[in-house]
DNA sequence: GCGACAG
DNA sequence: ATCTTGTCGC
């Protein structure tokens, strides 16, 4: 029987089937907090990214974090490890937080807030990647992925913090926000110790000239680099 | 039953 | 996610 991988410590196991990862989500779903901490004013921010070799199951996963005040890298790790997981709609924090974890216990601060390169509040089951790291990790967290997955939603403005509401199943799961004129908008939901109007101000103050947040952005460079830099040698 | 389906 | 160069546009 595997372990429900419970926060805030203790031996984590990733080895499981989907069935399994399933009954994961729906323990830990209720440890999710969906209101930030009072007076939420995130000063460390954190991007987590994994990077996949094609055909392969090795990841590349790395976490920077920045200062918001700067928008500066103030630290980062990056870790190698066969991933255990297959990719699965609907269970992709089984098979990138393996990797993102070793990144998580290596740095060297700790961050105030944590955005994740996928969704969040905006699941099946209301528990994606970042409610789950955001739960293990017990920080707040947003989910910000470059496609929809669940839901519907009206069409978006074309200027820059335009936005939309994402509803499944009568209920508003996320956003999806333009962070940039003229780009494909980002989909925004609420990870850990996080609403909904928080998550789309941070992501919007985190991508001023981008389309992506500064931090994803660092972040997926990292793990491009780590990726090729591993090939060859 | 059929199609859809984060990275 | 990854495979991949140049090219159109602000």
């Amino acid at each position: 029987m595997p372990d429900t991988n419970t926060p805030p410590s203790g031996p984590r196991r990733w080895e499981m089937t989907v069935a399994e990862a399933r009954t994961v989500q729906q323990t830990l779903r209720e440890r999710l907090v969906v209101q930030p901490p009072p007076g939420f004013s995130p000063r460390l921010v954190a991007g987590a990214d994994v990077s996949v070799e094609r055909f392969k199951h090795y990841g590349y996963a790395a976490i920077v974090v920045i200062d918001l005040q700067t928008m500066e890298q103030v630290d980062e790790a990056g870790a190698a490890a066969e991933l255990r997981f297959p990719y699965v709609p609907g269970y992709l924090s089984f098979r990138e937080l393996p990797p993102l974890q070793r990144c998580w216990d290596a740095l060297r601060v700790r961050p105030d807030l944590v955005v994740f390169d996928g969704h969040g509040y905006a699941h099946p089951r209301r528990f994606g990647l970042a409610c789950h790291g955001g739960v293990l990790w017990d920080v707040p967290s947003i989910g910000c992925a470059k496609n929809p997955f669940i839901g519907t939603h009206a069409p978006v403005g074309e200027a820059r913090g335009a936005t939309a509401q994402i509803v499944h199943e009568g209920e508003t799961v996320g956003k999806v926000v333009r962070t940039r004129a003229g780009a494909k908008p980002l989909y925004v939901s609420a990870g850990h110790r996080m609403d909904l109007p928080t998550a789309v101000d941070l992501v919007l103050r985190l991508a001023p000239r981008y389309r992506q947040p500064e931090t994803t952005r660092l972040a997926h460079r990292r793990v491009n680099e780590l990726r090729r830099a591993d090939r060859g040698g």
